[in-house]
DNA sequence: CGTCGATAATAATGCGCATAATCCCCTTGT
DNA sequence: ACAAGGGGATTATGCGCATTATTATCGACG
């Protein structure tokens, strides 16, 4: 006997009041001109205590309102291929998130990937439309696609930074630029002079932002820059033996794990030889994680703080510019992969340049 | 300016028929007594092709039709505490398969926890309507709200097997009786003969066959059952040492690393002087995974199955009662952990029983 | 005493779809 | 010539809620 769900006509009828009353009641919050008395109020709300009403959500939404579901859309696909491995994390922090804001999380599996990325279009918008707000990760977002979430005032938020659009794409992001240059200074206090910087020189924002703060660092320290962009592990290290390094900063792009055995093959050891600080937990995850030095990326506070960020802009609480735009910091890890440079055991301030660059540097 | 989106009286308007029509070609599926020409049903067609016509998953639900949303519900909270660990790879096969039906996946994380575990009931059933069915997760289900999954005659299915409620549950598992059987006949056929259980002795499901698969397989070796529950990996290292144990199966629950650990600091070594095999991989990562022997648990196969079957159960594609409970193999590991016992150097057939067991055996 | 303004609430509408009930027309049988 | 039947569609209804428009009562004011 599969009776019927208790909706807010039986509410009503048990409160002796109309449906209207019911929801106006419930969302608290009642259209200019109308009026309930506070016992009224009260009957409902007892009513609803008995019957153990519960709102359907999907009539909600369907009517025009809230119903406590954010979507999550990845642009990647997350398979095959270990992408849960990179977007783990921030689930992980989304649904914690969820969880003490009382939200569901729905998960935008169905759209199909075309040409390698995931399209919020092609197979309907409509789906979106379930949730209150979509929160967006992943690299290869679609203007065309952005630029209808805006025009149809459609909560959204990214997870990662976004410098374009003209600053109106709200995101939780790290700081990879401060990031970065802390890990350059860090080398560089430990006396380090020839800093190179491993990985893809990428237009995506996070590579752009660990050159940024590279190459404004190493400047400022009166060295130059060295980009070491070789993808294969043993020609990066080849390029490291030629050109002399003693420090590198490695984008997460790249295994430092594997760059470290090519190497040792080299008979250079990390961190006797060369010191390693890594810029960002790798996607693969390591063997040894906790020997690395770097920094972490604070993928679940990233996850939460943007899942807070967007049910308040669902909330429509008028959310200031200024917090539309948040960099969270990222924790050093301190790990053993970073040492004075050979033949200087002092670790101390700022030296002169490398006596040997013009040299080497044409 | 957000305009409207498609809608079927919009296609219906362009194609010059009603909405009605528009929504039984689109459904495939015409009512007893309606009949559609196949010229009306291609200008339909047409129109939504046209269009980009999509229909709108809220809609649809409240009028009582399917929408391509599967629900996952997870009765242990997700947080704190890397339950993700744990439940990440079931999430995974279920979105890989979500990807490949076209489906979207909505987590039920707004299910407050109470006394530890999850409810479903408790903020309203309704939350569960928002999806076509739901997957069911973890150990501590209830009984009532089964039952009422039952009676309302709700699609669900259950990730891990479910011996209760007279066999109409539907889950897919792994079959851990088979998997623990042949762990224990591999030690067998190393020449053990003192081989024991580690873990705890719970009345879950996992706990049961994995004791069932040990317990019939050592007594058909002729050996006697030698059951290890201590909690302390030290305590069970002596305990260990104490019966003479050559070689261990060990539960998920423990954690092999510090058993080794443990048993190092007794000058006793893995697999020199006991072998191990695991039970399936422990909910904690391991640091060196890939040495351990013993057998896997195909989390992500069963996530993705039981998608499929639910999709099934959903579709009312009259689902055969066999095909309902699924038990899946489990791989077999090979690992660096198991060898022969001490001072047995050939790994031979069946011998005798242990001459030694009477004696230490009460 | 009629009317304005507030209070207190209700009836009515529509969201977009699935589906039951109904209708129209044309062919066939008698 | 007229009923019966079936092909080809339409209209109507309701899912459960949010929201708008409308009604009714009452005190105060001129």
């Amino acid at each position: 006997m599969p009776r019927r769900r208790i909706t807010q006509a039986d509410v009503a009828a048990m409160a002796g009041v109309s449906q209207a009353t019911v929801s106006f009641v419930l969302n608290d919050r009642v259209p200019e001109g109308v009026h309930i008395s506070a016992d009224t109020r009260q009957r409902v709300r007892d009513a609803i205590r008995i019957t153990g009403y519960s709102a359907n959500p999907v009539a909600q939404r369907l009517a025009g309102g809230r119903n406590q579901i954010i979507g999550v859309f990845t642009y990647e696909a997350t398979f095959p291929g270990g992408g849960r491995d990179f977007y783990g994390p921030f689930l992980v922090g989304i649904e914690h998130a969820a969880e003490q804001l009382g939200i569901d999380i729905l998960l935008f599996t169905s759209a199909r990937v075309v040409e390698g990325r995931r399209r919020l279009t092609r197979d309907g918008w409509q789906r979106l439309g379930i949730a209150d707000g979509c929160l967006l990760l992943g690299q290869h977002e679609d203007r065309s696609e952005l630029q209808h979430l805006l025009d149809t005032n459609y909560p959204f938020a990214f997870i990662g930074k976004r410098a374009s659009e003209g600053g109106r794409l709200p995101y939780v992001g790290a700081d990879y630029v401060t990031a970065t240059r802390r890990a350059v200074e860090r080398l560089v206090a430990l006396g380090h002079r020839r800093i190179g910087y491993v990985g893809e020189l990428g237009t995506d924002q996070p590579t752009l932002d660990r050159l940024e703060g590279y190459r404004a660092t190493v400047q400022q320290a009166g060295l130059s820059a060295r980009l070491v962009t070789e993808e294969d592990p043993a020609a990066t290290a080849a390029a490291v033996v030629d050109q002399g390094l003693t420090a590198l900063v490695v984008a997460p792009e790249r295994d430092a794990e594997e760059l470290s055995d090519a190497l040792l093959a080299r008979d250079v050891r990390v961190p006797r030889d060369v010191s390693v600080l890594l810029l960002g937990q790798p996607h693969r995850r390591l063997r040894r994680p906790q020997e690395w030095s770097g920094f972490a990326i604070p993928r679940e506070e990233m996850g939460a703080r943007a899942l807070l960020m967007l049910s308040r802009l669902v909330a429509n609480d008028d959310v200031p510019e200024t917090e539309l735009h948040q960099l969270l910091e990222c924790p050093e890890v301190e790990g053993a992969t970073a040492a004075p440079p050979p033949g200087a055991p002092a670790p101390g301030g700022q030296g002169p340049a490398d006596p040997t660059e013009l040299a080497t540097a044409p």
